[in-house]
DNA sequence: TTCGCTTTGTGTGGTATCGAACGGAAAAAA
DNA sequence: TTTTTTCCGTTCGATACCACACAAAGCGAA
């Protein structure tokens, strides 16, 4: 069901009546580039139980996620903030599906309905929360920390308590080595807090975890729950 | 003249004749706070030949400036974004002035004039890369390479070569201590790249500065370049 | 079962940055 | 002029993060 995505049914029902027959359902397994940096995208996509990270890509390879996106969200802003296409690289980070439609059509409704276009500029405000969050949190917090905001980040974003994923790839998105993840998960494990087992990951103690993360999780949180939910 | 800032030079002749008259001159000194974390900014500013920095300050009073703005842009996005606040302070880093007009004001030119909306668009796009690049930049470069692109960035915004700055000023923008700025200072001082002196800097050498920075400062140039030109 | 691959744990050493403090020199204020 | 403040340079030890290497453990396939 396309209400899933919080975006697509905030929507009044004329414009979701519009919008829907033009949506496609599309598998999104893990690891798939929906994005590849600089070339413009086909469509846009909006994902219901999958998760998508965008990630920055440096010269040496070094590479650092810049802001999650799932079923709040929506991928593909640079169609219709006019720019064609953006550096960075948007990677399915946790498999699901998503609806799609192609970026002209969605830049024409984009365009013609003005209750869309609010809706997607307030959340562009509280993705730029989340970029300039993460530019802080990577130059002052811990790497300990920051395992703990990404979790909660992912968690929200999910059904049930679990990730699939290995600290070689928590690794990547926060930029950091493998064995500074594995140091950190262990001591998370240790606490009891999370246990984790061959790229699965179970939050145990969801509030421990709150605890242990920067104020950046919450501060993200707060501002993107101001921006969507009051209308 | 209104038209010293890039983006209400850009706009048609006919949307320049709406707007100016309700533009209004003011003096931006060093250190004056335009916007305070949070809270509601009465006006827009574009600014000619000021600078300005937007800051994130943690709860631990550590900071981070996250996007620079000159007279290629204008501060106080989250009006139209429809956010109304955002969290983040403004900051006056290179005093001078800009002109202002009130948010409510601009907010109906912006939904009124297609062409403005799509220009302050392409600015948005472009104030994103410029924060994802920071984000990324403070992951994985050392203090003298984000110098150099903190230099390059401040002097893109300057008619002349030289900057009023200390480098405790610095250091808080780059979210980095005092002492760190001192050494790649010294360092980029004694290679004849750049000369300072109790809080005035003057760049010799830009093209050594380029070449010393990360690739950082060339994306986001590159990038603001094609999307604010390429009308 | 055995083999091979992936994932995770650990160690060792090196570098960059941090935290805190002190001192000097130049500018500004009295 | 003298005093005070601001700005810059330097030090020292602590710490976080890095690069590389290798071992152990879990899992799947033959």
């Amino acid at each position: 069901m396309p209400q899933q995505n919080y975006l697509l049914a905030a929507l009044p029902e004329d414009v979701q009546a519009r919008l829907f027959h033009a949506l496609e359902l599309v598998p999104l397994p893990l690891g798939k580039v929906l994005y590849e940096s600089n070339t413009p995208p086909r469509h846009v996509y909006f994902p219901v139980d999958s998760i998508v990270s965008l990630l920055y890509v440096m010269e040496s390879g070094a590479s650092a996620e810049i802001s999650v996106i799932g079923n709040e969200g929506l991928l593909g802003l640079a169609v219709f903030m006019g720019g064609r296409s953006s550096p960075g690289r948007a990677v399915v980070q946790s498999a699901g599906s998503a609806y799609r439609m192609t970026g002209q059509l969605f830049k024409d409704e984009f365009e013609r309905h003005e209750q869309l276009s609010v809706l997607i500029l307030r959340y562009t405000q509280a993705l730029i929360t989340q970029m300039a969050q993460t530019a802080v949190c990577n130059r002052h917090h811990s790497i300990e920390q920051q395992l703990c905001r990404w979790l909660l980040l992912s968690l929200d974003r999910r059904a049930d308590n679990t990730l699939s994923m290995t600290q070689e790839l928590i690794a990547n998105m926060l930029g950091v080595r493998r064995e500074g993840v594995t140091d950190a998960a262990g001591k998370l494990q240790r606490a009891g807090v999370i246990e984790y087992r061959r790229g699965q990951i179970t939050v145990f103690d969801r509030s421990r975890l709150e605890a242990m993360s920067c104020e950046c999780y919450s501060v993200v949180k707060r501002e993107s729950d101001r921006l969507l939910t009051r209308q």
